[in-house]
DNA sequence: TTTAGCACTCATTAGTTCCGAGTGCTAATT
DNA sequence: AATTAGCACTCGGAACTAATGAGTGCTAAA
């Protein structure tokens, strides 16, 4: 634990560097911080700051700058997060696309609603389940051999794919379908569908066995579709102006633009049992994030399925304005998710 | 019409800097262009280019680079579009997903594949066909109050949203809801949906008016979102790194991210008669695009349905190369859409 | 009409100086 | 023991200068 008069210092540095994105020295920290000390006491303070790890200089004759290590104090120990303005609550709802049920969407439209609102970059997953199960599939024939089946999840997730058949299709293979598309998938958890259960469904058919096969196949598909979560990614374009990445944004952007790592990003935040998680620099275990730091925030609906949002952006940022922001969006996500998708059992009388 | 001399130096002055980016001198195009003449004589040739404004020079002592009507010049007159490789059209196809039938996935791809090959931005745009109607409406309760309405087209899009009922969804109202929508939606073309048409059907359901209202509402809701046509752009970040965006590239990508102008750009593509349009810097109409060039093509599904597909990026692009490779890649995506959503009249016989 | 020759231009690079913000240390002060 | 005034020192950045050389336009000869 530091001394209470270096915590002061530490986060007038911190908040200092972070609105003005300059080196901070000890002449201007007397003013900032409410310390009736002169700037050569500051000065042994930031010494020891120095010597703890963590402030730095960029160079001799600079001011002081908040190390990863000075960030990770400030924000375990030193910030406040900042209450929320009425204004600002509806900026970040506004953005919100209540209309369409699908979450997908929502999802999508919530990342945005980030990127406008705190100009950094936003990531988004859907839901992921893994005690969604199967309400509906139906079957459109588009064309005399060719039909568009589509998956509807307890999650509300909806998938499509077109199939094309072997045979014709007739109304007498559209009913065969259903019938076993009723008996063998509603209700049955995404979990319960692979390869080995189509299989063994198809050797069960017979002589349906021909026709139906494409189309099993195809719910197969479109369950494992359906299972992954996916990663929503947007904004990119705002890092750029962030001159921490000044020449080499183009690299931060590849590396967001690869998908592979996204997951991971998101993923990996299930360690922690808080819902809200903090990663600066280095954390983030990839090399190209090194100076970028990631807010991500989990939402759940119901108490099965979650997902994540939040934004990557240069290790300076304002946390504690970030903080509460990304905890309000994700609670609007997950009541509104869960007002829609875990009404079954309650009465769900309201009306919008 | 120029002289032929100076139509090749022309030629090769677009050439090399194309390929190089660096101004063209007297001298390096003594060696390029096949022409047996001095480099003061090509400098006399350059001096005319460039009273003609097909040529400048960035500075009193540099060599000569491509003005923008120099790149319209060469496209015109000079280029002669390269031959695709057996290769590059693997690598054009392969980026293809052919699986899913969804046209609107197909298109993001078709983007995505261009962006690979070219290194630039790519757009495109979903078909768009003033003839297409309504294939098929579903609805799928997914709470007691609460329905998934599905809608495909004959173009073979799939939209779906929410929709909250006033009254707690039987199966008597799905029948209800069915018979409606079979009688009323089947085959009507998507341009004859409208508020108008949906209140005059309301008005004369009667007793079901209330129950039906936020279904139809729905479907009208979903044909539009069906009718108008989106416009995917990808790969913005491959244009950070090139140098004559160095330092606006935000700006250029700022720009790009605003969606309303993207539309503009394709549907201005309406004008010509041939399917393959260029662009070239200020041609764009928008001072943000005065440093780039678009090569955007339009496909077809059979008669009716139309898109466009392209690339945007600097005005130094290989025209030559890249022209074919659109046209091929529009060439793929018209026959596999027209393939799958023209087959009705057909025999369709074919298997993959 | 072409070409050799030459003076001229000017972006770029490297080298130099200067300035001042900010530091660390020492010695005086409380 | 903690604080402060004073001062020498460091070093990045700005501003200036000089040297370089690629490329030009022009003139006069072939």
């Amino acid at each position: 634990m530091l001394p209470q008069r270096r915590q002061k210092i530490l986060a007038a540095i911190v908040e200092q560097y972070i609105e003005t994105g300059e080196p901070v020295g000890s002449k201007a920290l007397q003013s900032i911080a409410g310390l009736d000390v002169s700037s050569a006491t500051i000065r042994n303070e930031m010494a020891e700051l120095t010597a703890q790890g963590l402030i730095t200089q960029p160079h001799t004759s600079a001011g002081r700058v908040p190390t990863q290590a000075g960030y990770r104090y400030y924000v375990d120990n030193l910030m406040k997060p900042a209450e929320l303005e009425e204004n600002e609550r509806r900026r970040i709802e506004s953005g919100l696309d209540y209309r369409s049920g699908d979450p997908e969407q929502l999802l999508q439209a919530a990342g945005e609603a980030l990127v406008d609102f705190t100009n950094f970059a936003a990531i988004s997953t859907t839901p992921s389940d893994e005690h969604a199960f199967i309400k509906n599939i139906e079957m459109v024939p588009v064309s005399p051999k060719m039909a568009m089946i589509v998956l509807l999840t307890s999650t509300g997730i909806l998938k499509s794919k077109a199939c094309r058949t072997d045979v014709p299709i007739t109304p007498d293979l559209q009913d065969t379908f259903s019938d076993i598309v009723r008996k063998n998938f509603f209700g049955t958890p995404l979990s319960d569908v692979n390869t080995v259960m189509i299989q063994t469904l198809v050797a069960s058919l017979g002589a349906k066995a021909l026709s139906m096969s494409p189309l099993l196949v195809t719910i197969s598909d479109l369950v494992e579709a359906a299972s992954v979560s996916e990663i929503n990614l947007s904004g990119q374009s705002n890092l750029l102006g962030y001159k921490e990445y000044n020449d080499n944004a183009g690299q931060l952007l590849d590396f967001l633009h690869r998908e592979e790592p996204l997951g991971m990003l998101v993923s990996a935040s299930g360690d922690s049992d808080s819902d809200i998680e903090i990663r600066i620099g280095s954390e983030n275990r990839y090399k190209e994030l090194e100076n970028s730091s990631m807010i991500i925030s989990k939402y759940k609906i119901g108490d099965n399925a979650t997902g994540a949002i939040g934004i990557i952006g240069p290790t300076r940022m304002n946390y504690s304005k970030l903080v509460p922001s990304i905890k309000y969006l994700t609670d609007i996500i997950s009541k509104f998710l869960s007002d829609v998708y875990e009404e079954e059992s309650s009465s769900g009388e309201e009306d919008s």
